[in-house]
DNA sequence: GAAATAGTGTCTATCAGACATTATGGC
DNA sequence: GCCATAATGTCTGATAGACACTATTTC
């Protein structure tokens, strides 16, 4: 009834299994997916979410395989690395009944090592909820729900100093969330969430300059966990 | 270097892939969950999550799988499905590299009609995070992630409406809500939230008893748009 | 000192928790 | 009338938005 023999083979047609990655920068004031151009088919030459088939010899689970294909692309180590959603159906590969497990990954600009080819490997900005050209695949679909998830997770987490380097200022934090959600946000407001969150560390004496006067710098002090803002439905005390 | 052949075959060997289900529902003034008994290695009669291979014949995507075998475990239709998380490793499979995608479901102990036997599929109350027994696989871990999913929506969305029947009371859901929990709440609260939602329609004229004052019934008005409260980092309007 | 940006303070609106109060049924 | 439960109202505290104000730098 499940399809296996008594020799632990299966008997029937497995679907292929992928990982895909959706790899978030804010670079030139703008959130930036990166994408590669395929080099066979189908959707020969159109761009496509970096990725591919799971490796059972090399990948010891699922995210192990994501940061494999994470740093063969981009070159990090260690960045926010979070499993979106899966996909599967006959449909979306026409070669095969193909699943792809999506995680979504947060890097800051100054530590891509691009491979050489910007006419294959490349970032491309986001306009509203995706790119501007067609994708293949189902991966207009996929980057979409992304950037959803993501700008969701921005109005009640901190994740957004992944996309920034160790050491920044409140402002550029700040401008990240601005850039991230498309709309301006309240000064006053911001701040207030950042220090009540106790999530940002001073690095004391140190400034650095735009125009005016100088910001102080702040290191993001916990990656041990995530910060939740507060206001929804609360259990009763007594 | 993406492991195809020119003729579209697949040159490396694929993991398994398949769909597991965690079904919730509240009986007994418990939350419980749906578990069947395993009749075949490895972990025979070992307690496991509903669930199995894709079958890329007759799924037409992940989805319509879980449907198909949430219908055959429980006999329900259409329930609250929605997708979880994917686990997948070399190693919790011990016969080979397996991924699951998992669904958890929400459905009303009035709509189950189980299947004969209740050695092979019986619910098991839900204590803290997971059941009592040992169960196959990483299923506990599954389960206790469903869980922290299904608590942490309650507390900003109106799901626990699909653990009730079509027609309910308000004091009704609220214990839905505090078995979930495992919590009181505080009444003028929750019923604030509710009726501010506007997502539940009265029965006019309808009642029903308790022991004192018998309660408005209500109908969950609307399936389109699952509600999320506020207070979160908002958009700034000027 | 003017301009520009960083950072703080104050007021108000909104909403959740606490808890009292009223409403409606059975007995 | 009494009890039990349903339903509502009022007060308080916490927090986000709005916006004014102060602080610190360059020129």
């Amino acid at each position: 009834m499940n399809g296996v023999n008594t020799a632990n083979e299966l008997t029937f047609p497995l679907p292929a299994l992928t990982v895909d990655l959706v790899i978030f920068t804010v670079r030139e004031e703008q959130l930036q997916v990166l994408l590669v151009r395929r080099a066979n088919a189908p959707f020969c030459d159109a761009w496509a979410l970096p990725g591919g088939y799971v490796d059972i010899e090399r990948d010891d689970d699922l995210e192990a395989c994501a940061r494999r294909k994470l740093k063969e692309k981009s070159g990090v180590d260690a960045p926010y690395l979070e499993q979106l959603k899966s996909y599967g159906s006959k449909g979306r590969d026409p070669r095969r009944w193909t699943a792809t497990v999506v995680y979504f990954a947060l890097i800051a600009s100054d530590a891509i090592v691009l491979g050489g080819n910007q006419r294959q490997v490349a970032w491309h900005p986001i306009v509203d909820h995706g790119v501007a050209q067609a994708l293949a695949f189902d991966h207009a679909e996929l980057i979409a729900d992304a950037i959803a998830r993501l700008r969701a997770k921005l109005e009640y987490t901190h994740i957004a100093v992944h996309l920034l380097p160790e050491v920044f200022t409140l402002p550029e934090l700040q401008r990240i969330y601005e850039i991230v959600l498309g709309a301006p946000l309240e000064k006053s407001s911001f701040r207030r969430r950042v220090s009540q969150a106790e999530m940002l560390e001073p690095l004391p004496g140190q400034r650095r300059e735009g125009d005016g006067r100088p910001a102080q710098l702040y290191r993001f002090r916990s990656y041990r966990r995530q910060t939740f803002f507060p206001r929804s439905l609360q259990r009763h005390a007594r």
